[in-house]
RNA sequence: UGGGGGAUCGUCUAGCGGCAGGACGUCAGACUCUGGAUCUGACUGCCCAGGUUCGAAUCCUGGUCCCCCAGCCA
């Protein structure tokens, strides 16, 4: 199918064309990604992220990135540094435009200035718990606070003694004057600065007042010639206020607030808090945990920046809230792996098949396509010999219907080698569980050496017990174990619907000889198991460790638990 | 309750007065040395009630349900 005739539009793309075809802003485009640096990036802000710089792209125009730091009580540059690596990592490039709020304070506090000589902001004196309880309700209205009238001189003094550290936080804020009746709330009188003796991660102590995002956020984008300044719904009541601020400051660029859903996930929590919760609670190892749906989770877990980017091409852009299934992001993530990674054989749970009639000793290297999706990712060689591991579940003693693996008797494909018929099995003496298995292979049948050769249901993967390397395999499944556990289902919170087998640590796998010194983050195909990554930060050159990325859709599982239910 | 938004297949999304379409998913089949991939076919939907119109998912009226707002967070 073709890009073009199906090329993804929306709402927010078309108001831009419209801009653009109107020659508003003189036709250029210009979007920002403004993340706080208080927190992680998820795949919810990897939605923001290729809209913004999407849209940039398609229109010709630029796309900044510019950290909201307006807060320094809960902003570090910790959080900076990982958002700009999170950001390259996903595609993207600002190029020149990296920016942050706080590179514009002075500038704010002279706008800030500007609106007190106008008569449209004052200092007031309220604690935070009169300004309140002044505020009104959703359906009475505010009251005035009593130094609303306080005189512009009297304002631009107290302003200046705040910025001057006069005073200790929170004895006096800058409010705007709007309307304390007005219907939406942030039009009451909103505060627009803050005295906070904190140390700032970029301006240090130059500063002890600080902006809030009403004030600071329009203005930036304002400052940086932004055109649409594209942000969540629940800013959708702020742009009246936002509107307000440009007009009110008389700026040159009048930035345009558009608003859409953001991004939720079945399986899985997106809300910074809960995120927070998760990794401070212990319920995942850390922010990069590749149960989490973090951007540096899923890259440690295998994603491809290429899969996250189909997917958020492919989810579109709306107003209305959505949950959008997990399954969707997975099936981006195999179409995309599919195509690109290599092939290789594992075993995650050995079990030893020995050929009884396979010379002792001799050992075959046998050519194997390392993608018959791509034949120009060539071909390898696999050792292949009398003793293997073959996988546990690919044997059954008492095989079900349809069941096209190995049993008694039965015979099956050793892939890119010989078939063999089991002809005996060993047992443990205690537990009676099947401990080996015995074959007799038929050496005509060796791959590749003919045409008209005897087809056998079906091919299983081994590995030759000699060559095999051991390793470590790290099998994720979701994080929860309903769909919506943000919802408050049944009124339980969401922890109590953690998955107690999210992970499962496998000690004792094998695999083939080839991926000896795999590099960090190398992905594969394990066949007919799953895509595997090779884990950035505990495998190494003598301990070899596997994150399983995604299985391989199984449509034998299916079948077997349709079998079940009958 | 005041204000701001939103309701289209199971899920996401298109439609802009003229045959409700796509993707994921599900089911059935073909093919296959990966029960993968690929291919074929099928599946299910306009929140409700009125109205305007030759014709309504779309326009009008009235409902219903869902989300957001009472931070000196963003």
């Amino acid at each position: 199918m073709s890009e073009t005739d199906s090329r993804p539009t929306d709402f927010i793309r078309e108001i831009v064309a419209q801009d653009v075809k109107a020659g508003k802003y003189g036709g250029r485009v210009h979007t920002r990604f403004p993340p706080e640096p208080n927190g992680y990036l998820h795949i919810g802000h990897a939605k923001s992220i290729c809209l913004n710089f999407g849209i940039a792209q398609e229109f010709g125009g630029l796309c900044n990135l510019r950290f909201d730091d307006t807060n320094p009580t809960k902003e570090s540059e910790e959080y900076v540094q990982s958002i700009q690596r999170d950001v390259k990592w996903l595609g993207f490039d600002w190029e020149d435009r990296l920016f942050y709020a706080s590179d514009y304070f002075e500038q704010l506090y002279q706008f800030a200035v500007l609106l007190i000589k106008k008569g449209k902001a004052y200092v007031d004196s309220l604690s935070a718990e009169e300004i309140r309880h002044y505020r009104g309700t959703l359906t009475e209205p505010g009251k005035e606070s009593p130094y609303r009238s306080r005189s512009v001189e009297e304002n631009l003094d107290l302003f200046a003694r705040m910025r001057a550290g006069e005073f200790r936080d929170g004895e006096h804020v800058l409010r705007a004057k709007i309307d304390m009746a007005s219907p939406n709330l942030n039009l009451r009188d909103p505060t627009l600065y803050r005295i906070r003796h904190a140390t700032h991660h970029r301006t240090g102590d130059t500063w002890c007042i600080y902006p809030t995002y009403d004030f600071a956020h329009p203005l930036s984008d304002s400052i940086e010639g932004i055109t649409h300044s594209l942000c969540t719904l629940e800013f959708e009541d702020h742009r009246p206020l936002y509107d307000w601020v440009l007009t009110e400051c008389e700026v040159a660029c009048h930035s345009q607030q558009i608003e859409f859903a953001r991004l939720n996930l079945t399986y899985t929590v997106l809300s910074k808090r809960k995120l927070l919760e998760l990794v401070e609670e212990g319920h995942v190892a850390g922010w990069n945990d590749p149960r989490l749906p973090t951007l540096m989770g899923l890259r440690r877990r295998g994603y491809t920046p290429e899969a996250i980017r189909r997917f958020c091409e492919h989810i579109g852009i709306a107003k209305r809230d959505s949950v959008v299934e997990m399954g969707l992001l997975e099936h981006f993530l195999r179409e995309d792996l599919n195509r690109r990674a290599p092939r290789v054989m594992a075993v995650l749970r050995p079990l030893r098949l020995v050929i009884d009639n396979y010379p002792e000793g001799q050992v075959e290297e046998l050519d194997a396509m390392n993608n018959p999706e791509d034949p120009s990712m060539g071909t390898r060689r696999i050792p292949f010999s009398r003793e293997l591991y073959i996988e546990q579940d690919d044997f059954r003693e008492d095989p079900p219907p349809k069941f096209y693996r190995l049993a008694p008797g039965q015979e099956v494909r050793l892939r890119y080698a010989y078939i063999v018929r089991c002809v005996d099995v060993v047992k443990d003496p205690h537990t009676g569980a099947v401990v080996e298995v015995h074959c007799t292979y038929d050496p005509a049948t060796r791959s590749g050496s003919g045409q008209s050769q005897r087809k056998v249901k079906g091919t299983i993967h081994w590995v030759s017990a000699l060559h095999a390397l051991p390793a470590e395999v790290r099998l994720y499944d979701a994080l929860f174990t309903v769909p919506h556990p943000g919802e408050e289902n049944e009124g339980r919170d969401y922890r109590s619907f953690l998955n107690p087998r999210s992970l499962e640590i496998l000690t004792s796998c094998k695999v083939e000889p080839s991926l000896k010194g795999a590099a960090p983050e190398s992905r594969f195909q394990f066949e007919r198991l799953g895509y595997f990554c090779v884990d950035a930060f505990d495998s190494s050159e003598n301990r070899l460790v596997f994150n399983r990325t995604v299985a391989l859709r199984d449509s034998w599982a299916k079948i077997e638990k349709t079998q079940q239910t009958r």
